[in-house]
DNA sequence: AAATAGTGAATGGCTATTCATTCATTGTAT
DNA sequence: ATACAATGAATGAATAGCCATTCACTATTT
């Protein structure tokens, strides 16, 4: 029978490969081997090999949505939530590697790759940052001159570069913790030193 | 004559083709027909495609590095050293699109294409933000806390994400001043509401 | 008339997709 | 209980098309 966790398993296996090779390099071969099905079999749970890779952002993300949100539904602070999302975000991307290397490498190169594919998940995703920050700004918690949109895509833009260090073999390292700490202080309090207006 | 500026021809019409189809899908007739030259022209300027992909890093970004510390020798304070970086990243990443392109998405995946390349230039290029941070903390005008290695990944990534709203056909716009002031804002203030402690 | 630069059609290697066939499971008839 | 279909999942070798690179040839310069 077509067992529904065969499907699972090439998305898996799909995000492996694609974030190992990426999406050009990866034959279709090694994603069935990855898998341990036959090539064939792949064309009977996708329709082509971009199906997989929209698959796999559809199904990935999704769950990083389905997680996230659930987090954040328990808490009320949007100083707290915004803390949420950068720390469960980049514990996410250490963990998960191969998920962290398709989303930073292969989901920017998808409007190209595919045409008409918008990345709605992808945004719904990133959306979630800016309603934190629309809601800090009805409460005064958060400066009125922020603008959302903005600032949405500068912290996830600082949370994609941060994590890229985990991914490539770069020397340098830092725990998920320092991470989040640097990139609330950067955020909430700014570089600058308190008392700086001196000099 | 090997005319020098075929080179240089080669170079910005490859450059504009990858930003349009991506590495992949960018055949060398296409930039062959680009530069207005033969596809076998190509090959006595450069090994092969890959070749031409890392010389477009290379040169591209090396004009780049050039450009933007000639514009900070001019300039002392960190404070306005950073606003420079920003703003001239910006205006330079909105006035020239394909450059945008090739940055955000061809760069990223430049490790995995090529084997044994590490982009120099490009760490070179970020690393003039770590040493605006550093200067900034021996004067006391940053915060000692702020870790320079984490806060120019934070930084570029921000600025690297959102310009990236000139490149997709992305609905909302905003200006390069717009969105050098918001960066700024957020970087050397922070998003909290100076009185926020409150609640 | 050398030497050098440029050309573009032909080659050769590679791989997504197909499809004829096999295999496994379930149902039906004896 | 056993034999026999029927169904549809799974397989993987064969196909068909694409494109980077080469190279025999032409054009241009010195």
């Amino acid at each position: 029978m077509k067992a529904a966790n065969k499907h699972t398993k090439i998305i898996h296996a799909a995000t492996k490969v694609f974030a190992k090779k990426g999406f050009f390099n990866a034959r279709i071969s090694d994603i069935a081997k990855e898998a341990k099905v036959a090539d064939g079999t792949i064309y009977l749970y996708f329709n082509n090999k971009f199906d997989i890779l929209i698959s796999v952002f559809e199904e990935e993300i999704g769950a990083l949505i389905e997680q996230v949100k659930k987090l954040l539904s328990t808490e009320d602070d949007p100083r707290k939530m915004i803390e949420i999302f950068a720390r469960n975000h980049l514990s996410v991307m250490k963990k998960n590697k191969y998920l962290a290397e398709v989303i930073q490498i292969e989901l920017r190169q998808s409007a190209k790759l595919i045409k008409d594919y918008r990345n709605n998940k992808f945004s719904e995703y990133v959306d979630i940052i800016s309603s934190i920050i629309k809601l800090g700004q009805e409460r005064s918690i958060y400066r009125a001159t922020i603008r959302p949109g903005i600032a949405k895509r500068a912290f996830f833009g600082a949370l994609d570069e941060i994590s890229r260090v985990w991914t490539v073999g770069i020397s340098t390292e830092y725990s998920v913790e320092e991470a989040t700490q640097q990139i609330l202080e950067i955020f909430l309090c700014g570089i600058l030193e308190p008392d700086a207006s001196l000099i």
